[in-house]
DNA sequence: GATCCACGGGAATACACGGATG
DNA sequence: CATCCGTGTATTCCCGTGGATC
């Protein structure tokens, strides 16, 4: 009896648990609740919202850096901290024993790109300040703002917004953000988040993750996310110089590499599959967390697209009307979100050389956001 | 009845190319 | 040769409609 080959059988066999322990430590569009790095930074966010320690309204804020660079998880994680420790709602039992005017504040974290229009900011936020139900529809945007004004202005707690992905193809942008609070300004701060510098009483500048830096981070998510040794040393090596100190990009490739060894039914990650997937996340692309955004339908047409043959994809056109088959849109509606996709840089069209027709040369669709990835959480 | 917003559809414009014209 | 023109296709732009909700 060969015990060994009894063993690898097993082991071979065994499904999924294997590899993966906790899927969301492996998502790129998670944050984890105490980032690696970004120490000074913090210091310097925390320099910047000083006044609330003396129970004042900070300055509005602006913080930009480039993509992958933390920025988000630093800001969700700092305001869930802030939250439970300088809410009033949240965190220890409102006691005597806490001075009168200490935890009057509200910290609210909006993605500019869930709340892409002024009414659905309003609306979050107001969401978030209240228990009372808001009407997503039927009801004006000023409507709204009254309302949000009247709750901000006439409750004790002063609130603090971090407004993240300002400045975006498809988000509002940082100046208009602070116009919107302008009537509230007495009780309301603003924090944007975005790519690029703006204006605003205070700003700061955050740099790229340096190579050891996101090697930490990729080491940190893996003893989350994995089943202990699954990762060697040296693919993490590779990941964090390939990423170019993008963590979005590491986490992404990392993410893809596992949902295909999952698929694979391997219980390891091969070089070959952190290849696959490194390859599946184009440099410069689009981070997963505008793609999901997306509305429903316009994923679903990404989705599709990516299932599309060599044939289907040769052109617009063929992709559109291949999509449209299988979806209940019409092809001119799909044809047109495909447009409007590359014009938002998710997708890119290169020039076919369909030479068989006459007239203006069709062009083909690429990807431009981590393809892997978007299979996996797509699905939700 | 009001409101937001996703869809549908189609008009307007841009582009490629070959052939005609100056 | 340089430019214009016609035809066919690709791409952009715009606005009315209707579902869902209040």
């Amino acid at each position: 009896m060969d015990i060994g080959a009894r063993i690898e059988r097993r082991r071979v066999t065994t499904p999924v648990s294997t590899l993966v322990v906790e899927w969301s430590a492996l998502s790129p569009v998670i944050h984890v609740s105490n980032p690696v790095g970004r120490g000074s930074t913090l210091e310097q966010l925390l320099d910047a919202l000083d006044p609330l320690f003396d129970d004042r309204l900070p300055p509005n804020i602006h913080l930009h850096g480039p993509p992958g660079a933390g920025k988000s998880a630093l800001v969700s994680a700092l305001f869930s901290h802030l939250s439970d420790r300088l809410s009033p709602m949240h965190g220890t039992i409102q006691t005597t024993t806490r001075g009168g005017n200490e935890g009057n504040f509200h910290f609210v974290y909006i993605d500019a790109r869930r709340s892409s229009t002024v009414f659905r900011l309003y609306r979050s936020i107001l969401d978030a300040l209240t228990d009372e139900h808001v009407p997503e529809r039927g009801v004006g945007t000023g409507v709204l703002r009254q309302k949000l004004a009247a709750t901000v202005t006439h409750s004790d707690p002063d609130v603090v917004v971090a407004v993240d992905h300002v400045d975006e193809n498809e988000t509002l942008a940082s100046g208009e953000v602070l116009e919107l609070f302008d009537e509230m300004s007495e009780s309301l701060s603003v924090l944007t988040v975005g790519r690029e510098p703006a204006t605003a009483d205070r700003t700061l500048g955050i740099a790229a993750y340096s190579t050891h830096e996101l090697a930490d981070i990729i080491t940190e998510r893996a003893s989350q996310g994995l089943q202990q040794g699954v990762l060697e040393h040296t693919q993490v090596k590779t990941l964090a110089e390939w990423a170019e100190g993008d963590a979005h990009d590491a986490l992404a490739a990392l993410f893809g590499a596992v949902t295909v060894a999952v698929q694979s039914d391997s219980n390891r990650i091969h070089d070959q599959y952190l290849k696959t997937a490194m390859e599946a996340v184009p440099r410069d692309g689009v981070p997963l967390g505008i793609v999901l955004s997306l509305p429903k339908n316009r994923r679903c047409v990404l989705a599709k697209l990516l299932e599309l043959d060599g044939g289907e994809r040769s052109s617009v056109e063929t992709s559109a009307t291949a999509i449209a088959d299988d979806t209940n849109l019409s092809t001119g509606t799909v044809t047109r979100y495909l447009y409007e996709l590359a014009e938002a840089g998710i997708l890119e069209r290169v020039a076919a050389t369909n030479s068989e027709r006459s007239g203006r040369h069709p062009s083909k669709l690429e990807p431009r956001f981590p393809t892997f990835a978007f299979r996996a959480l797509h699905e939700e």
